[in-house]
DNA sequence: CTAATCTTGACTATTTTTGTCGGGTATATA
DNA sequence: TATATACCCGACAAAAATAGTCAAGATTAG
């Protein structure tokens, strides 16, 4: 039970622009270099990013991409919907009353996978880019 | 991100068998029948819950899989951790200083992949079979 | 004996993940 | 205006993981 790695170089990468936050946009190049993430993998990932507003980009020389927002306005869960990162442990269609094994009823286990769901969305829903720099920082500083 | 099939057919077996527990041997069979899942599907996974000593066999007719222990002692972690289902965020190895991505130190991510790993690990290790059979009566009832 | 049941290892099909490739288009700057 | 630097986009492909199947056997109640 994991991320895929398109989620986490997302996270990666818009942490990366807003620790290098002066302003200016950060190219994915730069990012790639900084990170070891594949460059054309990072295009990728950045046209969902910036289809669902996350990131703006400046086109040409000099260009690249800078945060649309404040780094505390952006939640984990912002950015996964927007690279299609789904917390799905229910595995019938919610709103039905049928189960996940065909069945007319939900499956035994299908209130504990709910509850799953909940309880990671919520951490998700909870965490953005800022606590995770300040995390950050404070962690390398304690050395 | 989700649970593999394999983890919940188990949990979802666990959970069939304890309910149907009249100190009876449950034959997986009868799982399959009433849950939907391959039946040879099932024996892979009751071969590692058997390993991992969750579960007791009695072979021969009229044999099956029994508990090894009491519903409220059969943790989700346990469970998970018998079909190797693993709850992986952080993506380098944590005793070493190196980081997920071939630097010298962890990346930017990883204190909050940790964490997301703690967090959900601590829902596993709250949960029991019990836990499950009691809320699916409660759920079930209410209407 | 024989039918029901567990036991085991190898094998395979499908799906998902993790990218690459090859072509664009826009723009700052010399 | 030429050129290099960047973003933009759709199709394709390798690799890994998932979700099983298949075949052959061992054990035991009745
Ligand atoms: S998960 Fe919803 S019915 Fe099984
Ligand atoms: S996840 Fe540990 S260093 Fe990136």
């Amino acid at each position: 039970m994991k991320l895929s790695s398109k989620s986490r170089y997302a996270v990666m990468a818009l942490a990366d622009i807003a620790s290098f936050n002066k302003n200016k946009p950060v190219s994915l190049r730069d990012i790639s270099l900084r990170q070891n993430i594949s460059l054309v993998f990072l295009e990728q990932i950045f046209s969902k990013l910036k289809k669902n507003n996350i990131v703006k980009s400046i086109r040409g020389t000099n260009g690249g991409y800078v945060l649309s927002n404040d780094p505390n306005q952006i939640k984990l869960s912002s950015i996964f919907l927007a690279v299609d990162e789904k917390v799905k442990q229910v595995q019938c269609k919610k709103e039905s009353k049928k189960g996940c094994n065909g069945k007319s009823s939900k499956c035994i286990t299908h209130y504990l996978w709910d509850e799953l769901e909940l309880y990671i969305n919520d951490f998700f829903n909870k965490k953005n880019l800022g606590d995770l720099l300040k995390k950050n920082l404070e962690t390398r500083t304690e050395t």
